[in-house]
DNA sequence: TAAATGACAAGTG
DNA sequence: CCACTTGCCATTT
């Protein structure tokens, strides 16, 4: 497998429960600044074999890529049960949910 | 081998 | 905020 590839389900797997990333984000952690549709290819074909926590991963507006028709409002659900909130325009607020390995807080 | 595709992102109006 | 365009790049057709 390659190694940008072992890179992306490494990270993924490290995202904290009750948070989100990105997948151009993924991407630039694993090394690569613009492999943002190889990121969301890997979590389609690879989640279900390594376990990942594919829900925690929505795209840089602050909205789920899965269309309604495959998969949205599982993603969805599986976000609320975390304490994710979503807003009246069922966008996550990144300013207050996004993944920030370091932890910055007040 | 060329063209289409996709769980993306950033810029523009 | 929405609609549309351009750049991106591995995988599928």
């Amino acid at each position: 497998m390659e190694e940008f590839t072992r890179s992306v389900i490494e990270i993924i797997k490290q995202i904290p429960k009750g948070r989100v990333t990105t997948y151009g984000r993924i991407s630039l952690m694993a090394g690569r600044s613009r492999g943002a549709r190889q990121v969301s290819r890997i979590l389609h074909t690879m989640s279900r074999k390594y376990n990942l926590p594919w829900h925690r991963v929505i795209n840089i507006k602050g909205t789920i890529s899965l269309p309604e028709y495959g998969g949205y409002y599982e993603q969805k659900a599986r976000l609320l049960s975390e304490g994710i909130e979503f807003d009246e325009k069922d966008r996550v607020d990144l300013k207050t949910f996004l993944w920030n390995p370091g932890d910055i807080e007040c």
